[in-house]
DNA sequence: AAAGCAATTAGGAAAAATTCCTAGTACGTA
DNA sequence: TACGTACTAGGAATTTTTCCTAATTGCTTT
């Protein structure tokens, strides 16, 4: 950290977003956006070069979907601070972005001088969930739902799954062998008692996890 | 033909509904319903004892679909003359009913009156449908659509596949080998051009073709 | 620092599902 | 009668799925 202000990265597709996000965080003296990246590949260049202390990302990319561009950026900068800033209102997303180890996740819902407060909030190592979701996602845990038994790649390849990609598809797109995605496609289906991806989509769609 | 008036069948699993078609029909003089089911086992029963000129029916009947009572109907009864009366307004279906031998096809959404009118023509001989829906037929069967090139069987087993039906319940409900059921998948596969079963849904879905 | 644990990865082998081919039956029509 | 179409289903090959096992990695705990 280069003196009181803390430096961030945006890493958004659309540049229009990007500049929504810039002009909130802006407002606060003390942060500032020294980088964007539309692409998850430009974003480690970036940080190759450019360390940031917080990166801000949206969920919905094109290219890679988000989960995989959270888990490659963790791989490559297992201390990097990441907030997860999305659409996607789901609890279930929210426990698995945590899982794979973002700081925080927030939704378009929230009011957004709370980005500015959740990156404050990170930078001082508080609590990785800001309260709204935080509190959401302990209610639907206790419940037990059977996707929160996922584990974090079990629950990105079960939506892929439903989203109907192939298991040649998303071995291709996450790097893997045909046998370990199909070997993971069969423990998803035992934990969320589904016989068929046709009942997986409708698993994803009864518990909205298909926004994107 | 019992002298000029036309004897009927309702055939609904509701009794409220059988009322209700009652209550148009017998505003005609000429026509006169006879016997009502509730079950198509009890057609069956009623028709052998008891041959009604037109038998008319719902196609969506909890037990067995709609479907296979109007095939089961046929081949015990060939020469009669069967009319159908559904809430599904899509030419898809009215297209399949009439392959598989009804007289005519009704919706809902058309008036009442159309019952009685349709009866009549049924009994002259005349157009196996009613043109509202014949017109709208002939539209879309111009199209092409892929699942419009579905046999009958083909376009039965399709719905129940896209209802997330397993081969084996599908061959015990159709009294089908597992095999035929699953040669019949191939070929509806293959016509529709889906690779899984999600596919097959979402087609259906797409083309509305699920209200049942 | 070593041991233990959870998550990720993937191969082998068996079981199940799918596909392709073939063929018999039945029914209506020319 | 002969022909074509729809329906049925078996055999065999192929593909997918499942189950079991095991190696690797990165934490956590002692």
């Amino acid at each position: 950290m280069n003196g009181p202000s803390i430096s961030v990265m945006l890493l958004d597709d659309h540049a229009v977003v990007r500049a929504g996000y810039k002009r909130f965080i802006e407002r606060d003296p003390l942060l500032q956006v020294i980088a964007e990246a539309s692409t998850d590949e430009e974003a480690y260049t970036l940080l190759d070069s450019n360390p940031v202390d917080v990166v801000i990302m949206d969920l919905s990319m094109p290219e890679h979907d988000g989960f995989e561009t959270l888990r490659r950026l963790r791989n490559r900068f297992p201390r990097q601070k990441i907030v997860i800033f999305t659409i996607h209102e789901n609890p279930a997303t929210a426990n698995q972005v945590v899982k794979l180890g973002a700081s925080c996740y927030l939704t378009k819902s929230m009011e957004p001088d709370l980005i500015v407060q959740a990156v404050h909030e990170v930078m001082a190592g508080c609590m990785p969930i800001t309260n709204p979701v935080a509190k959401d996602l302990n209610d639907r845990n206790k419940k037990q739902l059977p996707h929160m038994q996922l584990l974090p790649r079990e629950f990105e390849i079960f939506i892929c799954l439903a989203k109907n990609e192939s298991i040649k598809q998303i071995s291709d797109k996450l790097q893997l062998s045909e046998k370990t995605t199909a070997n993971y496609q069969t423990a998803i289906r035992k934990k969320l008692s589904a016989k068929s991806t046709l009942q997986m989509y409708q698993y994803a769609i009864k518990h909205r996890l298909l926004s994107s």
